[in-house]
RNA sequence: GCGCCCGUAGCUCAGGGGAUAGAGCGUGUGCCUCCGGAGCACAAGGUCGCAGGUUCGAAUCCUGCCGGGCGCGCCA
Protein backbone atom coordinates (compact mmCIF):
# COMPACT_ATOMS: atom_id res chain seq x y z
CA UNK A 1 0.00 0.00 0.00
CA UNK A 2 2.50 2.87 0.92
CA UNK A 3 5.09 1.40 -1.22
CA UNK A 4 8.32 3.37 -1.61
CA UNK A 5 7.53 5.81 -4.38
CA UNK A 6 11.21 4.63 -6.00
CA UNK A 7 10.19 1.30 -6.25
CA UNK A 8 6.28 1.99 -6.94
CA UNK A 9 7.40 3.51 -10.11
CA UNK A 10 9.71 0.40 -11.33
CA UNK A 11 7.05 -1.86 -10.64
CA UNK A 12 3.63 0.16 -11.62
CA UNK A 13 4.11 -0.03 -15.43
CA UNK A 14 4.92 -3.85 -14.94
CA UNK A 15 1.93 -4.50 -12.79
CA UNK A 16 -0.35 -2.78 -15.34
CA UNK A 17 0.85 -4.79 -18.18
CA UNK A 18 0.41 -8.11 -16.35
CA UNK A 19 -3.01 -7.47 -15.08
CA UNK A 20 -4.41 -6.67 -18.46
CA UNK A 21 -2.75 -9.80 -19.68
CA UNK A 22 -3.89 -11.73 -16.44
CA UNK A 23 -7.31 -10.13 -16.76
CA UNK A 24 -7.44 -9.24 -12.87
CA UNK A 25 -5.20 -7.45 -10.66
CA UNK A 26 -1.64 -8.44 -10.48
CA UNK A 27 0.17 -6.38 -7.80
CA UNK A 28 4.16 -6.99 -9.15
CA UNK A 29 6.90 -7.02 -6.42
CA UNK A 30 10.73 -6.84 -7.40
CA UNK A 31 13.00 -8.58 -5.49
CA UNK A 32 16.94 -8.02 -5.55
CA UNK A 33 18.78 -10.58 -6.71
CA UNK A 34 21.74 -11.69 -5.46
CA UNK A 35 23.59 -12.30 -8.06
CA UNK A 36 24.63 -8.36 -9.83
CA UNK A 37 24.56 -10.29 -13.40
CA UNK A 38 20.86 -10.48 -12.66
CA UNK A 39 20.72 -7.25 -12.53
CA UNK A 40 19.77 -4.70 -9.63
CA UNK A 41 15.95 -5.42 -9.71
CA UNK A 42 14.36 -8.86 -11.20
CA UNK A 43 10.50 -9.59 -10.80
CA UNK A 44 9.37 -13.47 -11.05
CA UNK A 45 5.91 -11.94 -12.57
CA UNK A 46 6.38 -14.31 -15.78
CA UNK A 47 6.66 -17.18 -14.17
CA UNK A 48 3.45 -17.29 -12.08
CA UNK A 49 1.57 -15.78 -15.21
CA UNK A 50 2.92 -18.29 -17.57
CA UNK A 51 0.52 -20.96 -16.70
CA UNK A 52 -2.37 -19.04 -15.85
CA UNK A 53 -2.12 -17.87 -19.67
CA UNK A 54 -0.84 -21.01 -20.91
CA UNK A 55 2.00 -19.70 -22.57
CA UNK A 56 5.78 -20.08 -22.12
CA UNK A 57 7.25 -18.35 -19.58
CA UNK A 58 10.21 -16.79 -21.77
CA UNK A 59 7.84 -15.48 -24.63
CA UNK A 60 5.19 -13.56 -21.67
CA UNK A 61 8.48 -12.09 -19.70
CA UNK A 62 9.61 -10.75 -23.30
CA UNK A 63 6.41 -8.85 -23.40
CA UNK A 64 6.72 -7.32 -20.12
CA UNK A 65 9.88 -6.40 -20.96
CA UNK A 66 9.31 -4.67 -24.25
CA UNK A 67 6.07 -2.40 -22.66
CA UNK A 68 8.66 -1.29 -20.05
CA UNK A 69 11.72 -1.01 -22.24
CA UNK A 70 12.82 2.99 -22.53
CA UNK A 71 11.61 4.21 -19.16
CA UNK A 72 13.91 7.11 -17.78
CA UNK A 73 14.73 4.79 -14.50
CA UNK A 74 15.95 2.22 -16.20
CA UNK A 75 19.70 2.25 -17.15
CA UNK A 76 19.21 -1.02 -20.22
CA UNK A 77 16.91 -2.79 -21.67
CA UNK A 78 14.89 -4.81 -19.03
CA UNK A 79 16.35 -8.40 -19.55
CA UNK A 80 14.73 -11.95 -20.01
CA UNK A 81 16.81 -14.37 -18.08
CA UNK A 82 17.00 -18.52 -16.98
CA UNK A 83 13.26 -20.13 -16.79
CA UNK A 84 11.49 -16.18 -17.54
CA UNK A 85 12.69 -14.24 -15.12
CA UNK A 86 12.52 -10.30 -15.93
CA UNK A 87 15.91 -8.29 -14.33
CA UNK A 88 15.77 -4.65 -14.34
CA UNK A 89 18.86 -2.16 -14.16
CA UNK A 90 18.20 0.80 -13.12
CA UNK A 91 19.63 4.37 -14.14
CA UNK A 92 21.27 7.31 -12.07
CA UNK A 93 18.14 9.27 -12.35
CA UNK A 94 15.98 6.33 -10.46
CA UNK A 95 18.60 6.68 -7.75
CA UNK A 96 18.51 10.06 -7.63
CA UNK A 97 14.55 10.57 -7.20
CA UNK A 98 15.23 7.60 -4.74
CA UNK A 99 17.16 9.27 -1.95
CA UNK A 100 15.52 13.08 -3.03
CA UNK A 101 12.30 10.98 -2.12
CA UNK A 102 13.42 10.15 1.12
CA UNK A 103 15.36 13.38 2.01
CA UNK A 104 12.21 15.05 1.70
CA UNK A 105 10.08 12.75 3.53
CA UNK A 106 13.06 12.90 6.35
CA UNK A 107 11.58 11.78 9.34
CA UNK A 108 8.17 10.13 8.19
CA UNK A 109 10.14 8.12 5.37
CA UNK A 110 7.96 5.02 5.56
CA UNK A 111 5.70 6.01 7.82
CA UNK A 112 1.96 6.56 7.28
CA UNK A 113 1.19 3.10 5.82
CA UNK A 114 -1.94 2.66 7.64
CA UNK A 115 -4.66 2.49 5.37
CA UNK A 116 -7.23 3.81 8.11
CA UNK A 117 -6.15 5.19 10.49
CA UNK A 118 -7.61 3.45 14.25
CA UNK A 119 -7.43 3.80 17.48
CA UNK A 120 -5.70 0.79 19.05
CA UNK A 121 -5.09 0.16 22.35
CA UNK A 122 -1.69 -2.30 23.34
CA UNK A 123 -2.08 -3.94 26.71
CA UNK A 124 0.99 -5.12 27.55
CA UNK A 125 3.23 -6.46 30.61
CA UNK A 126 0.31 -6.55 32.90
CA UNK A 127 2.30 -8.32 35.66
CA UNK A 128 0.48 -8.85 38.88
CA UNK A 129 1.82 -6.62 41.21
CA UNK A 130 3.56 -9.28 43.60
CA UNK A 131 7.22 -8.30 42.94
CA UNK A 132 9.81 -6.88 40.46
CA UNK A 133 9.66 -7.25 36.83
CA UNK A 134 11.07 -10.62 35.61
CA UNK A 135 12.93 -10.97 32.12
CA UNK A 136 9.99 -12.50 31.20
CA UNK A 137 7.62 -9.22 31.49
CA UNK A 138 10.64 -7.25 29.92
CA UNK A 139 9.80 -9.54 26.70
CA UNK A 140 6.54 -8.94 26.54
CA UNK A 141 7.07 -4.84 27.15
CA UNK A 142 9.64 -4.99 24.16
CA UNK A 143 7.72 -6.91 22.30
CA UNK A 144 4.37 -5.22 22.36
CA UNK A 145 6.18 -1.62 22.76
CA UNK A 146 7.74 -2.11 19.65
CA UNK A 147 4.58 -3.32 18.08
CA UNK A 148 2.99 -0.53 19.51
CA UNK A 149 5.71 2.05 18.32
CA UNK A 150 4.76 0.28 14.85
CA UNK A 151 1.25 0.98 15.26
CA UNK A 152 1.90 5.07 15.95
CA UNK A 153 4.45 5.15 13.02
CA UNK A 154 2.10 3.51 10.71
CA UNK A 155 -0.37 6.51 12.01
CA UNK A 156 -2.59 4.95 14.12
CA UNK A 157 -3.61 6.42 17.82
CA UNK A 158 -1.94 3.85 20.23
CA UNK A 159 -2.44 3.95 23.80
CA UNK A 160 -0.38 1.51 26.14
CA UNK A 161 -2.37 0.14 29.16
CA UNK A 162 -1.01 -2.18 31.75
CA UNK A 163 -3.60 -4.30 33.60
CA UNK A 164 -3.23 -5.39 37.55
CA UNK A 165 -5.22 -7.15 39.52
CA UNK A 166 -5.17 -5.86 42.78
CA UNK A 167 -7.33 -8.09 44.99
CA UNK A 168 -7.60 -11.93 45.13
CA UNK A 169 -6.07 -14.54 46.02
CA UNK A 170 -2.42 -14.11 45.54
CA UNK A 171 -2.69 -10.26 46.43
CA UNK A 172 -3.92 -11.69 49.90
CA UNK A 173 -0.85 -14.25 49.95
CA UNK A 174 1.55 -11.13 49.06
CA UNK A 175 0.05 -9.19 51.62
CA UNK A 176 0.21 -11.71 54.00
CA UNK A 177 3.90 -12.66 53.22
CA UNK A 178 4.90 -8.76 53.57
CA UNK A 179 3.07 -8.75 57.11
CA UNK A 180 4.51 -11.75 58.22
CA UNK A 181 7.93 -10.19 57.42
CA UNK A 182 6.95 -7.31 59.60
CA UNK A 183 6.03 -9.60 62.47
CA UNK A 184 9.88 -11.09 62.06
CA UNK A 185 8.10 -14.00 60.81
CA UNK A 186 8.90 -16.15 57.51
CA UNK A 187 6.29 -15.80 54.97
CA UNK A 188 3.77 -18.93 54.70
CA UNK A 189 4.68 -21.72 52.36
CA UNK A 190 2.29 -20.06 49.47
CA UNK A 191 3.45 -16.90 50.24
CA UNK A 192 6.22 -15.16 48.40
CA UNK A 193 9.85 -15.64 49.60
CA UNK A 194 11.86 -12.89 47.18
CA UNK A 195 14.08 -10.15 49.42
CA UNK A 196 11.86 -7.65 47.88
CA UNK A 197 9.35 -8.57 50.66
CA UNK A 198 12.01 -7.83 52.73
CA UNK A 199 12.89 -4.39 51.84
CA UNK A 200 8.64 -4.09 51.32
CA UNK A 201 8.44 -4.60 55.16
CA UNK A 202 10.69 -1.95 56.11
CA UNK A 203 7.41 0.42 54.51
CA UNK A 204 4.21 1.21 56.20
CA UNK A 205 0.76 0.50 54.61
CA UNK A 206 -0.19 -1.93 51.70
CA UNK A 207 2.78 -2.90 49.55
CA UNK A 208 1.17 -2.47 46.78
CA UNK A 209 1.19 0.41 46.04
CA UNK A 210 4.92 0.74 46.63
CA UNK A 211 5.43 -2.35 44.98
CA UNK A 212 3.72 -0.61 41.38
CA UNK A 213 5.78 2.06 41.88
CA UNK A 214 8.87 0.31 41.74
CA UNK A 215 7.32 -1.58 38.55
CA UNK A 216 6.62 1.64 36.75
CA UNK A 217 10.33 2.82 37.76
CA UNK A 218 11.88 -0.29 35.71
CA UNK A 219 9.19 0.07 32.83
CA UNK A 220 10.38 3.74 32.35
CA UNK A 221 13.85 2.79 32.38
CA UNK A 222 13.40 0.61 30.04
CA UNK A 223 11.85 3.17 27.63
CA UNK A 224 8.20 2.27 27.72
CA UNK A 225 5.65 4.86 29.24
CA UNK A 226 2.29 3.02 30.14
CA UNK A 227 -0.31 5.55 29.18
CA UNK A 228 -3.16 4.31 31.39
CA UNK A 229 -3.15 1.57 34.34
CA UNK A 230 -6.68 -0.85 35.17
CA UNK A 231 -7.41 -2.31 37.94
CA UNK A 232 -9.26 -5.41 38.41
CA UNK A 233 -11.01 -4.34 41.50
CA UNK A 234 -12.95 -1.53 39.46
CA UNK A 235 -13.97 -3.85 37.14
CA UNK A 236 -15.32 -6.53 39.42
CA UNK A 237 -18.00 -3.67 40.53
CA UNK A 238 -19.61 -4.11 37.48
CA UNK A 239 -19.92 -7.88 36.92
CA UNK A 240 -23.36 -8.30 37.71
CA UNK A 241 -24.59 -5.78 35.14
CA UNK A 242 -22.50 -6.80 32.36
CA UNK A 243 -23.22 -11.18 33.17
CA UNK A 244 -27.05 -9.52 32.63
CA UNK A 245 -26.25 -8.73 29.17
CA UNK A 246 -24.51 -11.98 28.01
CA UNK A 247 -25.92 -15.10 27.00
CA UNK A 248 -25.25 -17.45 30.15
CA UNK A 249 -26.69 -20.60 31.72
CA UNK A 250 -26.22 -21.94 35.09
CA UNK A 251 -24.74 -26.01 35.60
CA UNK A 252 -23.44 -27.40 38.70
CA UNK A 253 -24.16 -24.72 40.79
CA UNK A 254 -22.07 -22.29 38.92
CA UNK A 255 -22.87 -19.61 36.05
CA UNK A 256 -21.10 -20.21 32.54
CA UNK A 257 -20.75 -17.68 29.36
CA UNK A 258 -21.83 -19.29 26.34
CA UNK A 259 -18.91 -18.61 24.69
CA UNK A 260 -18.35 -21.50 22.48
CA UNK A 261 -21.79 -19.93 20.28
CA UNK A 262 -18.60 -17.26 19.76
CA UNK A 263 -16.31 -19.89 18.58
CA UNK A 264 -14.45 -20.34 21.80
CA UNK A 265 -13.75 -24.34 22.26
CA UNK A 266 -15.34 -24.49 25.68
CA UNK A 267 -17.78 -22.52 27.57
CA UNK A 268 -16.10 -20.98 30.81
CA UNK A 269 -17.44 -20.13 34.25
CA UNK A 270 -18.09 -16.67 35.20
CA UNK A 271 -19.44 -17.31 38.84
CA UNK A 272 -18.05 -19.85 40.89
CA UNK A 273 -20.30 -22.33 42.30
CA UNK A 274 -21.37 -21.64 46.42
CA UNK A 275 -19.34 -24.71 47.12
CA UNK A 276 -16.02 -23.25 45.56
CA UNK A 277 -16.89 -19.69 46.95
CA UNK A 278 -19.73 -18.60 44.52
CA UNK A 279 -17.26 -15.87 43.57
CA UNK A 280 -16.76 -14.11 39.66
CA UNK A 281 -14.38 -15.69 38.30
CA UNK A 282 -10.89 -13.97 36.37
CA UNK A 283 -12.87 -14.39 32.94
CA UNK A 284 -15.82 -12.69 34.56
CA UNK A 285 -13.62 -9.52 34.98
CA UNK A 286 -12.52 -10.03 31.37
CA UNK A 287 -15.55 -9.97 30.00
CA UNK A 288 -16.04 -6.30 32.06
CA UNK A 289 -12.85 -5.38 30.93
CA UNK A 290 -13.33 -6.07 27.25
CA UNK A 291 -16.56 -4.70 26.93
CA UNK A 292 -15.19 -1.04 28.73
CA UNK A 293 -12.36 -1.33 26.48
CA UNK A 294 -14.91 -1.14 23.50
CA UNK A 295 -16.43 1.53 25.17
CA UNK A 296 -13.78 3.47 25.28
CA UNK A 297 -13.75 3.78 21.30
CA UNK A 298 -10.85 1.68 20.63
CA UNK A 299 -11.07 -0.16 17.40
CA UNK A 300 -8.69 -2.64 17.88
CA UNK A 301 -7.37 -4.48 21.10
CA UNK A 302 -4.23 -6.07 20.69
CA UNK A 303 -3.09 -8.54 24.18
CA UNK A 304 0.09 -9.04 24.75
CA UNK A 305 0.72 -12.72 26.02
CA UNK A 306 3.27 -15.18 27.18
CA UNK A 307 2.73 -18.94 25.25
CA UNK A 308 1.96 -20.45 28.31
CA UNK A 309 -1.10 -18.30 28.12
CA UNK A 310 -2.40 -19.24 24.35
CA UNK A 311 -5.27 -21.18 25.51
CA UNK A 312 -6.56 -18.01 26.46
CA UNK A 313 -7.11 -16.76 22.94
CA UNK A 314 -9.71 -18.62 21.55
CA UNK A 315 -11.67 -17.05 24.92
CA UNK A 316 -10.69 -13.44 24.03
CA UNK A 317 -11.85 -13.81 20.70
CA UNK A 318 -15.14 -15.14 21.33
CA UNK A 319 -15.35 -11.93 24.00
CA UNK A 320 -14.68 -10.14 21.24
CA UNK A 321 -17.39 -11.42 19.12
CA UNK A 322 -20.00 -11.46 22.61
CA UNK A 323 -19.32 -7.76 22.62
CA UNK A 324 -20.85 -7.63 19.11
CA UNK A 325 -17.36 -6.72 17.82
CA UNK A 326 -15.76 -8.90 14.81
CA UNK A 327 -13.61 -11.64 16.69
CA UNK A 328 -10.17 -9.76 14.78
CA UNK A 329 -11.13 -6.77 16.56
CA UNK A 330 -9.71 -8.50 19.51
CA UNK A 331 -6.05 -9.60 18.93
CA UNK A 332 -3.60 -11.63 20.38
CA UNK A 333 -0.07 -11.80 20.56
CA UNK A 334 1.83 -14.42 21.66
CA UNK A 335 5.45 -14.63 22.30
CA UNK A 336 7.69 -17.69 22.96
CA UNK A 337 8.87 -18.19 26.98
CA UNK A 338 11.98 -17.12 28.16
CA UNK A 339 13.95 -19.82 29.82
CA UNK A 340 16.62 -19.22 32.34
CA UNK A 341 19.51 -20.99 32.15
CA UNK A 342 22.82 -20.70 34.51
CA UNK A 343 26.36 -22.28 33.95
CA UNK A 344 24.24 -24.02 30.67
CA UNK A 345 21.96 -25.81 32.87
CA UNK A 346 18.38 -24.94 33.19
CA UNK A 347 16.52 -23.35 35.63
CA UNK A 348 13.57 -23.97 37.10
CA UNK A 349 12.11 -20.25 38.07
CA UNK A 350 9.18 -19.75 40.44
CA UNK A 351 8.37 -15.74 41.46
CA UNK A 352 7.04 -17.16 44.63
CA UNK A 353 10.23 -18.67 45.78
CA UNK A 354 11.90 -15.66 43.95
CA UNK A 355 14.68 -17.55 42.17
CA UNK A 356 14.34 -15.36 39.12
CA UNK A 357 15.82 -13.46 36.73
CA UNK A 358 14.60 -9.74 37.27
CA UNK A 359 14.49 -7.26 34.33
CA UNK A 360 16.25 -5.05 36.27
CA UNK A 361 18.99 -7.36 36.73
CA UNK A 362 19.39 -7.63 32.90
CA UNK A 363 19.67 -3.96 32.27
CA UNK A 364 22.24 -3.53 35.31
CA UNK A 365 24.09 -6.21 33.52
CA UNK A 366 24.22 -5.14 29.63
CA UNK A 367 22.38 -1.80 29.53
CA UNK A 368 18.98 -0.93 28.49
CA UNK A 369 20.48 -0.71 24.34
CA UNK A 370 21.68 -4.17 24.40
CA UNK A 371 18.76 -5.16 26.34
CA UNK A 372 16.05 -4.21 24.33
CA UNK A 373 17.40 -5.40 21.52
CA UNK A 374 18.17 -8.65 22.72
CA UNK A 375 14.63 -9.24 23.73
CA UNK A 376 12.89 -7.96 20.27
CA UNK A 377 15.25 -9.23 17.80
CA UNK A 378 14.32 -12.35 17.80
CA UNK A 379 11.13 -13.78 16.27
CA UNK A 380 8.27 -13.90 19.14
CA UNK A 381 7.84 -17.39 18.67
CA UNK A 382 11.35 -18.35 19.44
CA UNK A 383 12.02 -19.41 22.79
CA UNK A 384 14.77 -17.52 24.26
CA UNK A 385 17.22 -19.04 26.46
CA UNK A 386 18.96 -16.17 28.49
CA UNK A 387 22.19 -16.70 30.90
CA UNK A 388 22.58 -13.43 32.34
CA UNK A 389 26.24 -13.86 33.29
CA UNK A 390 27.28 -14.86 29.76
CA UNK A 391 24.89 -12.01 28.61
CA UNK A 392 26.90 -9.74 30.74
CA UNK A 393 30.10 -10.81 28.86
CA UNK A 394 28.67 -10.81 25.31
CA UNK A 395 27.10 -7.71 25.54
CA UNK A 396 30.37 -5.37 24.19
CA UNK A 397 29.53 -7.94 20.84
CA UNK A 398 25.91 -7.40 20.47
CA UNK A 399 25.05 -5.82 16.78
CA UNK A 400 22.98 -3.06 18.52
CA UNK A 401 27.05 -0.97 19.11
CA UNK A 402 27.37 -1.72 15.79
CA UNK A 403 24.08 -0.45 14.29
CA UNK A 404 24.44 2.45 17.13
CA UNK A 405 27.86 2.90 15.48
CA UNK A 406 26.06 4.03 11.91
CA UNK A 407 24.54 6.96 13.60
CA UNK A 408 27.31 8.12 15.41
CA UNK A 409 29.17 7.98 12.93
CA UNK A 410 27.04 9.91 10.69
CA UNK A 411 26.64 12.04 13.15
CA UNK A 412 30.24 13.09 13.50
CA UNK A 413 30.48 13.11 9.42
CA UNK A 414 28.31 16.00 9.82
CA UNK A 415 29.70 17.87 13.01
CA UNK A 416 32.53 17.90 10.91
CA UNK A 417 30.93 19.05 7.81
CA UNK A 418 29.76 22.41 8.82
CA UNK A 419 26.36 22.84 6.86
CA UNK A 420 28.54 21.52 3.86
CA UNK A 421 25.92 21.32 0.90
CA UNK A 422 23.94 18.01 0.48
CA UNK A 423 21.84 16.89 -3.20
CA UNK A 424 20.48 13.61 -3.85
CA UNK A 425 22.31 14.11 -7.43
CA UNK A 426 24.89 11.43 -8.53
CA UNK A 427 28.00 11.98 -9.79
CA UNK A 428 29.03 10.66 -13.03
CA UNK A 429 30.52 7.30 -12.46
CA UNK A 430 29.03 6.23 -8.55
CA UNK A 431 30.26 3.24 -7.09
CA UNK A 432 28.71 -0.03 -6.44
CA UNK A 433 28.78 0.50 -2.88
CA UNK A 434 26.87 3.83 -3.40
CA UNK A 435 24.13 2.54 -5.64
CA UNK A 436 24.04 -0.79 -3.16
CA UNK A 437 23.23 1.26 -0.11
CA UNK A 438 20.57 3.14 -1.66
CA UNK A 439 18.89 0.47 -2.63
CA UNK A 440 18.94 -1.19 0.84
CA UNK A 441 17.41 2.16 2.07
CA UNK A 442 14.65 2.51 -0.03
CA UNK A 443 13.33 -1.14 1.40
CA UNK A 444 12.52 0.59 4.60
CA UNK A 445 9.05 1.08 4.02
CA UNK A 446 8.32 -1.76 2.81
CA UNK A 447 10.29 -3.64 5.54
CA UNK A 448 8.44 -1.05 8.49
CA UNK A 449 4.85 -1.89 6.97
CA UNK A 450 5.46 -5.57 6.53
CA UNK A 451 6.90 -5.69 9.96
CA UNK A 452 3.90 -3.70 11.15
CA UNK A 453 0.98 -6.06 9.30
CA UNK A 454 2.59 -9.33 10.64
CA UNK A 455 3.18 -7.70 14.16
CA UNK A 456 6.93 -9.06 13.69
CA UNK A 457 9.57 -5.68 14.77
CA UNK A 458 12.24 -8.14 14.86
CA UNK A 459 12.22 -7.54 11.13
CA UNK A 460 13.46 -4.12 12.03
CA UNK A 461 16.61 -4.83 13.98
CA UNK A 462 17.33 -7.91 11.17
CA UNK A 463 17.28 -4.85 8.82
CA UNK A 464 19.23 -1.87 10.28
CA UNK A 465 22.00 -4.58 10.68
CA UNK A 466 21.79 -4.79 6.82
CA UNK A 467 21.79 -0.92 6.94
CA UNK A 468 24.69 -0.92 8.86
CA UNK A 469 26.76 -3.40 6.73
CA UNK A 470 26.17 -1.39 3.46
CA UNK A 471 27.14 1.60 5.09
CA UNK A 472 30.46 0.47 6.57
CA UNK A 473 31.27 -0.41 2.72
CA UNK A 474 30.46 2.17 1.67
CA UNK A 475 32.28 4.36 3.94
CA UNK A 476 35.35 2.56 3.79
CA UNK A 477 35.37 2.70 -0.27
CA UNK A 478 34.28 6.46 -0.70
CA UNK A 479 35.52 8.98 1.21
CA UNK A 480 33.09 11.61 2.14
CA UNK A 481 34.35 15.09 3.02
CA UNK A 482 37.06 17.30 0.86
CA UNK A 483 40.38 17.45 3.21
CA UNK A 484 43.84 18.67 2.54
CA UNK A 485 44.82 15.14 0.71
CA UNK A 486 41.82 13.59 -0.17
CA UNK A 487 40.30 14.18 -3.94
CA UNK A 488 36.94 14.28 -3.48
CA UNK A 489 34.91 16.88 -5.89
CA UNK A 490 31.74 18.69 -4.65
CA UNK A 491 29.85 16.75 -6.67
CA UNK A 492 31.13 13.37 -4.95
CA UNK A 493 30.89 15.21 -1.67
CA UNK A 494 27.43 16.71 -1.80
CA UNK A 495 26.03 13.22 -3.04
CA UNK A 496 27.83 10.97 -0.30
CA UNK A 497 26.41 13.59 2.40
CA UNK A 498 22.90 13.15 1.41
CA UNK A 499 23.60 8.92 1.09
CA UNK A 500 25.11 9.85 4.96
CA UNK A 501 21.99 11.71 5.98
CA UNK A 502 20.23 9.10 3.93
CA UNK A 503 21.16 6.31 6.33
CA UNK A 504 20.98 8.66 9.44
CA UNK A 505 17.62 9.01 8.78
CA UNK A 506 16.81 5.66 8.29
CA UNK A 507 19.22 3.83 11.22
CA UNK A 508 17.79 6.67 13.66
CA UNK A 509 13.94 5.22 12.61
CA UNK A 510 14.98 1.73 13.35
CA UNK A 511 16.67 2.11 16.05
CA UNK A 512 13.10 4.10 17.94
CA UNK A 513 10.99 1.61 16.74
CA UNK A 514 12.71 -1.26 18.87
CA UNK A 515 13.27 1.65 21.74
CA UNK A 516 17.10 2.10 21.34
CA UNK A 517 18.94 5.36 21.83
CA UNK A 518 20.79 6.99 18.29
CA UNK A 519 23.71 8.08 19.74
CA UNK A 520 25.42 10.96 18.03
CA UNK A 521 28.38 9.89 20.05
CA UNK A 522 29.79 6.71 21.43
C1' G B 1 -4.97 -38.14 24.14
C1' C B 2 -6.10 -33.08 21.95
C1' G B 3 -4.24 -28.00 20.75
C1' C B 4 -0.40 -23.92 19.87
C1' C B 5 4.94 -22.81 18.89
C1' C B 6 9.85 -24.42 17.48
C1' G B 7 13.82 -27.77 14.87
C1' U B 8 18.53 -23.90 9.35
C1' A B 9 26.70 -23.34 10.11
C1' G B 10 30.42 -25.27 16.31
C1' C B 11 26.94 -21.44 19.27
C1' U B 12 22.81 -17.55 19.03
C1' C B 13 19.50 -16.57 15.23
C1' A B 14 17.42 -14.26 10.17
C1' G B 15 15.02 -16.16 5.91
C1' G B 16 7.05 -17.06 5.28
C1' G B 17 6.96 -19.98 -3.35
C1' G B 18 12.15 -18.02 -6.97
C1' A B 19 18.30 -18.07 -9.61
C1' U B 20 24.47 -20.27 -5.97
C1' A B 21 20.34 -20.66 1.76
C1' G B 22 22.39 -15.59 5.01
C1' A B 23 24.15 -12.52 9.54
C1' G B 24 26.44 -12.06 14.38
C1' C B 25 29.61 -14.68 17.79
C1' G B 26 33.60 -18.22 17.66
C1' U B 27 37.97 -20.04 14.32
C1' G B 28 41.94 -18.64 10.47
C1' U B 29 44.41 -14.77 7.11
C1' G B 30 45.25 -9.72 5.48
C1' C B 31 44.29 -4.07 6.19
C1' C B 32 45.45 1.95 10.91
C1' U B 33 50.79 8.40 7.22
C1' C B 34 42.88 7.22 6.01
C1' C B 35 36.25 12.05 7.38
C1' G B 36 35.70 7.65 14.21
C1' G B 37 39.34 0.36 13.54
C1' A B 38 32.84 -0.40 18.05
C1' G B 39 35.46 -0.68 11.12
C1' C B 40 36.87 -3.12 6.13
C1' A B 41 38.43 -7.38 2.84
C1' C B 42 38.85 -12.67 2.54
C1' A B 43 38.59 -18.02 4.19
C1' A B 44 36.82 -22.47 6.53
C1' G B 45 32.14 -24.24 8.27
C1' G B 46 25.13 -26.77 5.78
C1' U B 47 21.77 -34.20 4.05
C1' C B 48 17.60 -26.46 6.14
C1' G B 49 15.01 -32.88 11.98
C1' C B 50 13.17 -37.42 8.78
C1' A B 51 9.76 -39.27 4.91
C1' G B 52 6.13 -38.37 1.39
C1' G B 53 2.98 -34.74 -1.42
C1' U B 54 1.61 -29.99 -4.25
C1' U B 55 4.51 -26.85 -7.98
C1' C B 56 8.03 -25.13 -13.82
C1' G B 57 10.44 -24.14 -8.90
C1' A B 58 10.00 -25.84 -1.59
C1' A B 59 14.12 -24.05 4.11
C1' U B 60 9.27 -21.66 2.95
C1' C B 61 2.78 -24.57 1.48
C1' C B 62 0.13 -29.69 2.79
C1' U B 63 0.24 -34.73 5.35
C1' G B 64 2.65 -38.20 8.52
C1' C B 65 6.58 -39.33 11.87
C1' C B 66 10.76 -38.05 15.38
C1' G B 67 12.69 -34.48 18.94
C1' G B 68 12.04 -29.98 22.20
C1' G B 69 8.95 -25.89 24.63
C1' C B 70 3.99 -24.51 26.37
C1' G B 71 -1.13 -25.29 27.24
C1' C B 72 -5.84 -28.21 27.86
C1' G B 73 -8.93 -26.30 36.30
C1' C B 74 -15.34 -23.54 39.10
C1' C B 75 -6.18 -21.18 39.18
C1' A B 76 -4.85 -16.05 38.36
Amino acid sequence: MSRSGALAALAEPLSIVASALAGETIDVKLERPSDPDHGDYASTVALQLAKKLSRPPREVAGELATSIAGADALATEPEVAGPGFLNLRVSDAWYRDALAELLDAAGTYGGGSAATRERVQVELVSANPTGPLTVGSGRNGAYGDSVARLLEFAGNDVEREYYYNDAGTQMERFRASVDARRRGEEPPEDGYHGDYIAELATIDGDPIPAMLERIEQTLDRFRIGIDTWARQSELEIEIPAVIDELDTYEADGAVWIRSTEFGDEKDRVLIRSQDRGGLPTYEAADAVYMRKKFERGFDRLIYVLGADHHGYVPWLKALAAACGRESDAAEVLIYQLVHLVEAGEAKRVSKRRGDVVLLDELVDAVGIDAARWYLVTRGHDQAIEIDVELAAEKSNKNPVYYVQYVHARTSGIFREAEGAPVAPEPYAGIGDAERDLIKRLVEFPDIVAEATERRGPHAVPVYAVRVADDFHRFYHHHKVLQTHFDTVTPEQQRFRLALCRATQLVTARCLDLVGVASPARM
